[in-house]
DNA sequence: GCTTAGCACTCCATTCCCCTGAGTGCTAAG
DNA sequence: CTTAGCACTCAGGGGAATGGAGTGCTAAGC
């Protein structure tokens, strides 16, 4: 698509201003913008034009231009500035960057309600792995009443466990035991280095407590295997202040894809290229978000764990300031996540970091 | 308050009607009904009158009647009858109770949205402790990289974890003695009887390891403490469903009350008396919640805690109907949460229950 | 004395219509 | 190629008219 300057101009002061007032914009209030020096009669040919190749949209003949999604996918990819966050803005947004729980999944769900807060749109947080996730400890406790707890300790220190009824009796030191065995058999091994014959050896070692061992790694197969972490929503309600969602039954029907279509949709919640990834209205594979928008940034956690958080509103969104509030947050969340930076982490007061699952 | 058998008929058909139909009752909507029998114009007497005790209301000169806040209160407290589920509903009901995770954080969370779903207005679930919460077991284990891990079994099987950056070195030997002296000392105190002089004893016999004394001792109290688990809100948009919120600022105002408003008054999210209390329109503490409804209804999940579930609505709510099925669902949650149940268990496929806090 | 038919009255909600104003596309002149 | 001018379109807002549901009151009936 070849755009002459003027056409870019036009398109982007189009864009800028529509995102702004939410009304169709005509002719003249382009006109009247100061950097601009040709009549409106000329702006409206080339509104037309703009019109004709499917970057511009006319709700009713009687109205002014409002972008197309192509229009706003030319502005993305072509016309954005970086969007220089305000010192309020930059403020803000560092003061409330305290996430106060020290609990991962917890941190995760504060992220979610934190970038809904800032940007005033509903948005998502989810954890994924990126490395092959590994046990590094298995630890067997006794519950008494039959039952003992599996504390499962996997690399990048998550923690999980389960409570398991024995199907027979155990003994305190046959426990000991099968930890041992598992301990030396079965860590750094990822799910797919545990083979069948490999379960079948240590079944053989285990002792009085080789019935336990398909209990045991069932559940530990299934926590290596699992590559996201839970997909925490928050705001959802903010979308009513958009104007476009005035009307109940639209938000409504947004607001109930975000609970449940996304979940079950979960990798198109992960940007593909880059950081971040915009998709604008029919550019989003649920059909109920057709008129929406999502933009989504990945930031890094480390412990081979990376986060992506995206926020979901009308596609007259301002793509350039979101992108920065997202990028400072992405930038910020990263540090706060890496709890081996110790001293050198830039900001203050964030306890210990990311300690295991919990809670 | 003194009702004729008749103006309770009346009152009655008057929120039943409304309940329903969203709509001001008029005198002749009632003489229609099949069980009475008498004209409108006496129904008119009767509705002054009622409106005259305060128990009804009008919107316009011009039109129905609808209860009053202390209309509603009346009925739920003298006129209202058991609802009796349909085959459909109980099955529906009993369909939906399934909690896919056996994680407890995620049941209750799960719990919320199923309440939510099968009610269609929004709702929440907590749980808190009955009793004082005690630990039954320390275990501490290396996470290599100058920190340890800090696995700590409650009361009641739930397990909580922790992250720990050792202030200084310690060796196998010097945690594996320190955890026996936590599990000799320390179990079975609830934090009230957990001193400062015992906390003393313990550092002095902890050996090379006791400076990790109060790191471990302050996470333990923190959670012996901790009385309540997370609040769990679910389906707050289905508050759009209910046509006195099809204004927008309406319904925002009451969603981002429960977002938060209701986290900091936790208390007034738990029934006071009896497993079921309603509050009506402005019995709410809240002023946002002024003119909606809340029905909680409490259900046991054994081992010393006790689950919530609520949920909010308009003033104009089938207290009778959601009642029912909170009541369903008290029943039955109590039942699945039992570990012990064993082979009695009613549900089918529940796994294993409650197992402790995780992920 | 309670109940009820009849009736005048009130007032909300809907519809219709008109009008205004913003904005366009086109044409012709610069 | 740009721009002034102009006829045309159409959404949205502001009454006015209309219909209808519901009430309160009065007077007659049981």
């Amino acid at each position: 698509m070849e755009l002459t300057p003027r056409q870019k101009q036009i398109l982007r002061a189009i864009v800028d201003i529509y995102v702004s007032t939410a009304e169709p914009v005509g002719s003249k209030a382009i006109a009247a913008l100061p950097d601009v020096d040709f009549s409106s009669a000329t702006i409206r040919n080339e509104m037309a034009e703009l019109t004709q190749m499917g970057l511009l949209e006319q709700p009713h003949t009687s109205a002014g231009r409002i972008p197309s999604p192509a229009g706003y996918r030319f502005y993305i990819d072509e016309l954005m500035q970086d969007y220089r966050l305000s010192l309020d803005e930059t403020k803000s947004l560092h003061d409330a960057l305290q996430l106060k729980s020290q609990e991962f999944d917890e941190m995760m769900s504060q992220v979610g309600k934190l970038v809904s807060k800032m940007t005033d749109l509903p948005a998502y947080a989810i954890a994924s792995r990126q490395d092959q996730a590994v046990a590094k400890h298995f630890e067997l406790v006794s519950a008494g009443k039959g039952s003992i707890i599996l504390v499962l300790m996997l690399s990048g220190d998550e923690v999980k466990n389960k409570l398991i009824k024995l199907p027979v009796t155990v003994t305190d030191a046959d426990l000991r035991l099968l930890s041992a065995v598992l301990n030396s058999s079965m860590t750094d091994l990822t799910a797919d280095e545990i083979t069948a014959e490999l379960l079948d050896k240590v079944s053989r070692t285990a002792g009085p407590a080789a019935s336990l061992v398909p209990l045991v790694m069932d559940y530990t197969l299934e926590c290596l295997r699992q590559q996201h972490g839970d997909f925490h929503v928050a705001g959802q309600m903010r979308l009513l202040n958009q104007p476009e969602f005035r009307d109940v039954a639209k938000a409504r029907e947004v607001i109930e894809s975000l609970d449940e279509d996304v979940l079950a949709n979960l990798p198109a919640t992960l940007p593909k290229d880059g950081p971040v990834q915009f998709l604008v209205g029919p550019e989003n594979v649920a059909r109920e978000l057709k008129d929406s928008s999502v933009v989504m940034m990945r930031f890094d956690i480390g412990d081979g764990m990376q986060g992506t958080v995206g926020v979901v509103g009308p596609t007259r969104m301002d793509y350039a300031k979101i992108t920065a509030k997202l990028g400072y947050f992405a930038e910020n969340l990263g540090r706060m996540f890496q709890k081996n930076g110790g001293a050198e982490n830039a900001l203050p007061a964030l306890g210990e970091g990311k300690p295991g699952a919990d809670e």
